[in-house]
DNA sequence: CAGAATCCCACGAGATACTG
DNA sequence: CAGTATCTCGTGGGATTCTG
């Protein structure tokens, strides 16, 4: 359901595809569905509406609609989804440190 | 390349599906193919051998042959390797921490 | 705007069998 | 023992279109 620091290869992951930059979206708070859909370069709103029903499945954060047009619905971190962030900014801090490594180590093998 | 106290469900992972299970298993020290497959129930050895060659090419472990019969061949932890034993065991405890949390969330949200 | 409904395809990964 | 070689299947996720 989340992944973590996946610019070119995707080398930590939290949860699926996109969780991870999601949660990285709305950790400075809530946000709208289409204001997610700008960051996140690419994502189609099948799949995001399917990565933040399954966030929502699992506590990560919360849905709230409000009634009117145009609808508008914002989404926003749980306390649970919080405590993600600490191990999130560990794997990117990792990433940031080795990730040049790691693709050094790629050019070197020689390719696949 | 590698997932993270991933039991039941993949919550945090580290590259592909065996990666991060690979990593702790190599934590100890140098293991043969075989003594990999038994901690990795279930993997098998053509999904195995592609998952260490991914990491060999990333530079997260080495490989050593030993000539004769039969075969053996070590894999062990590269020091690249191992610095990632430290966001990933932030990753565990996150696990530890709170995925009794998720799983309460997904009891509680109907059923999908 | 926030999605639901379809269609579709590539690929991750398992099963099985074979080899130096 | 340490793989390689095929075959196969499920599904994650993209494109596209439609709606309250």
């Amino acid at each position: 359901m989340f992944r973590a620091c996946s610019q070119v290869t995707p080398l930590i992951q939290v949860g699926d595809k996109w969780t991870a930059k999601i949660i990285r979206c709305l950790e400075a708070g809530p946000r709208r569905f289409s204001e997610l859909r700008v960051p996140l370069r690419g994502i189609t709103p099948k799949v995001l509406t399917e990565t933040l029903r399954a966030m929502e499945r699992d506590g990560l954060v919360t849905r709230t609609a409000y009634a009117g047009i145009p609808p508008r619905v914002e989404y926003e971190l749980s306390p649970l989804g919080r405590t993600l962030l600490k191990p999130l900014a560990a794997s990117c801090a990792w990433a940031e440190a080795h990730m040049a490594e790691v693709l050094r180590a790629r050019e070197v093998h020689e390719p696949l």
